[in-house]
DNA sequence: GTCTATGTTTGCGG
DNA sequence: TCCGCAAACATAGA
């Protein structure tokens, strides 16, 4: 669920809250699966008595630097969201995960899904070694899109989506990024023109800027959306050009945006800009 | 009630 | 390398 707009708009968040040097107090893990490293019996051993030095984000992951050495990482997956709370909360339904601060705050990980992972390593390129370069970071240029796209045959979007290639793009974002570029999604990676190239990379920069200052994509009606810690949703979904507008037309010429799958994923075009 | 889709990633087999 | 599929799960919506 999120992607990188979404949790940027954690991470900024969390900032906001001032939980760096608050020391840990407390942690419990009611889903033992939501660990992914070592036992989850040793991790409130792990925890405890230390403190975050600062907080930050890489592709989808959410990264938490203990002082004095190793990291805690977050993977949300599809469903998982972080819940700032006070320590006297009930605990609600699908929190499976707490941490307890000293000053009676709580972070709890809420994942109905139960995909979401936590990662507990002394170095974090253990988990995010493999991933791509940040798709807002300086080192993703069009010059190294272009340079990716023209070794591969895989299609565009699957190739979009591989975390390895770029970090932090999920579906929404590819969807609307190629609509703004006006490629389509099954197109060959390395039979876009120099121009698309070009078009498409600064496609993918615009909309995962305009998703942040968005504070993310909150979908649906009930509460398994998209919200940050403190349960405010985003609004970028009022801002969405063609995913989940199946039906409505195009913005720019007024098609119906069509539904198709592409690489098992539900994906939307305007079949008019977006010509394959 | 039943069926399908779902914003992610990993691992398998071909 | 690449692709398709299944699995990890629960819920919203048709």
């Amino acid at each position: 669920m999120p992607e990188l707009p979404e949790v940027q708009t954690i991470v900024n968040d969390l900032t906001k809250a001032r939980l760096i040097n608050v020391p840990i107090t407390g942690a419990h893990v009611f889903w033992q699966r939501s660990i992914a490293t070592g036992s989850p019996r040793s991790f409130p051993g792990q925890v405890i008595g230390r403190n975050f030095g600062s907080i930050w984000r890489r592709g989808k992951y959410i990264g938490f630097d203990f002082n004095g050495g190793g990291h805690l990482l977050l993977h949300l997956r599809m469903s998982g969201r972080l819940h700032l709370v006070s320590a006297g909360m009930r605990r609600a339904k699908h929190e499976h995960v707490v941490l307890s601060f000293q000053d009676d705050r709580e972070l709890r990980l809420y994942d109905p899904r139960k995909f979401g992972r936590l990662y507990l390593v002394k170095d974090a390129d253990l988990i995010l070694g493999r991933l791509g370069p940040e798709p807002l970071g300086r080192t993703f240029t069009a010059v190294y899109l272009k340079k990716i796209l023209s070794s591969r045959k895989r299609l565009i979007k699957p190739l979009l989506l591989d975390q390895n290639v770029i970090a932090g793009l999920g579906n929404i974002y590819v969807d609307e990024a190629l609509w703004d570029a006006g490629i389509h999604p099954c197109r060959i990676a390395s039979s876009l023109s120099s121009d698309q190239v070009h078009g498409l990379y600064r496609a993918i920069r615009k909309v995962l800027k305009q998703g942040i200052a968005n504070a993310g994509t909150s979908l649906g009606t009930g509460k398994g959306n998209f919200h940050s810690i403190t349960r405010q949703m985003g609004s970028n979904q009022n801002h969405l050009h063609v995913y989940r507008q199946t039906g409505l037309p195009c913005p720019r010429c007024k098609t119906p945006i069509e539904r198709l799958v592409v690489g098992q994923r539900g994906t939307h075009i305007c079949i008019n800009c977006q010509s394959l």
